[in-house]
DNA sequence: TACAATTTTGTAACGATTTCAAATTTGTAA
DNA sequence: TTACAAATTTGAAATCGTTACAAAATTGTA
């Protein structure tokens, strides 16, 4: 069952607005990692008072409430996910589309890193690949 | 034995200038991942004629011919590592410092994500984990 | 209905990075 | 050494993603 835009926000705390519920839904419904400007050129059509602001406060809610997640994959923008499940990334340097990696379990991962990780409380964890895809690895 | 920058460039294809020496020297002498803006005002002092342009396309050519490691760990600014040795990033949230976290074995890592990735060819890996450090903890 | 709190909006400012052409330095061949 | 081409450095201006801020609009509540 595909949970909904107003079941995700309301269970992170946070107040589904119109805006706030066009923003999520997208994230829920496009898996592409997408930019700010990207979602805002996706949703100005149909809301055609929104402003840019509104893409960036409402993105630095999600991120602080973790209703969403941010990507530093890309060093150019900063790239969303509405998947806050356990995942990797991995960014095409030719054509730049960035995928997602899952992987059954994480544990081998993080036992590696128990001992150095020692006193650090661990907060939050990316891994990001990069390199060419199926697709571009034929030109 | 400590490697020199001049090694350290020649081993990578890189003509070694003076500037680009005095770049490569301070990276191999600060583990702190500094960024061009850290890098550029401690070097003006000794190379008064230093340009903060010299400082961006010299870190280009480094990242590029893979001297040197370039980290999106840091929303603001991108930081630079001159060691190239695989090794996983923690930032602290809090006083903001980068430190490296060393693993003696890779393996059990790459294996889990042997099946998924497949076809991709896999250029760059950054493990980065944020959180707080041990210092910072005690307040 | 009135008023306060929250949310949205648009403009301006900010700051990291890139562009670009001129100036300098380095390498090479006569 | 001299002359010229190539590589490198430099500084100013432009670009562009992001943030700051205050006004406008919306929502919640007494």
């Amino acid at each position: 069952m595909k949970i909904s835009a107003k079941e995700h926000l309301e269970k992170f705390g946070i107040k589904p607005s119109f805006q706030r519920l066009k923003i999520m839904q997208y994230l829920l419904d496009h898996k592409t990692h997408p930019t700010i400007d990207e979602i805002y050129s996706a949703l100005v059509p149909e809301i055609p008072t929104l402003s840019k602001t509104t893409v960036y406060n409402t993105l630095k809610l999600f991120v602080e409430s973790n209703a969403v997640l941010s990507l530093g994959i890309d060093e150019k923008n900063v790239r969303y996910d509405g998947d806050t499940t356990p995942h990797a990334h991995f960014k095409c340097l030719s054509c730049g589309a960035i995928r997602d990696i899952f992987i059954s379990d994480f544990s081998p991962i993080l036992e590696v890193f128990t001992e150095q990780i020692g006193n650090l409380k661990i907060l939050d964890t990316e891994i990001s690949y990069k390199g060419i895809c199926e697709n571009c690895k034929l030109f």
